[in-house]
DNA sequence: CTCTTATATAAGATATAACTTATGGAAGGA
DNA sequence: TCCTTCCATAAGTTATATCTTATATAAGAG
């Protein structure tokens, strides 16, 4: 499975995706992060796995905690599948305004 | 299962992902998309229900062709929760900075 | 060393994803 | 009408995701 399959597929969680928003606003350790949620300790730890495999946190060591940081370099490679997405498009919306620019009644070649 | 959950786990897959790509480049039937895979027919047309239900393709009807569009709106719900991201991103950096820039010895308020 | 706190890991249940093959349906051509 | 093409749906299999509870581990306090 490629970073980008496992970045996806990590954000693709409601669960994940929050907290990764509370990252965004600072560090916060395992009890913070599972505090908002109904979910068992362990699940929170699974997820945080999932996203430190994804490149998308840190986790670094402070005394019995660990402490967890959004690492923004993670979603590189979605921005850039999304922006090749977009410049095909617009590729493609460019050619085909040429088309409809050319007088279809007297044009032929490309 | 909101419709940016199910964007998400759509793109996460490396096949949907190539056939969005292909779609990016103008629009296309089903047995068109399915050519560059090794996998069977139905499983392109699964794919393509996902992407479908996802909103980030549409299907019209062509004689007994069923051709697919990209239906770049279906992106924006993910647009909207990368930005958000970043900008909450964004101001906690600016909160950091902020409390680097003030002489830790000397002030106290916030 | 013992106790506590914070977190990770293991094992197991259940749901869902992603294929397969077989079959059904819809539209056009002969 | 019959046949063919293009595509969708059904059913079944296997793999994986996401929880649970129970238990292990790591680090500091006393």
């Amino acid at each position: 499975m490629s970073v980008l399959d496992q970045a996806l597929l990590a954000i693709s969680d409601p669960t994940r995706r929050a907290i990764l928003g509370r990252l965004a606003q600072g560090e916060a350790a395992v009890m913070e992060l599972a505090a908002p949620f109904k979910m068992s300790q362990p699940a929170i730890s699974q997820h945080l796995k999932v996203l430190e495999k994804a490149g998308l946190i840190t986790r670094g060591r402070d005394g019995t905690r660990r402490p967890c940081r959004l690492a923004p370099e993670g979603l590189v490679p979605l921005d850039a599948w999304l922006s090749e997405l977009r410049a095909n498009l617009e590729r493609n919306y460019a050619r085909l305004d040429d088309l409809l620019a050319e007088d279809p009644t007297q044009e032929k070649k490309s």
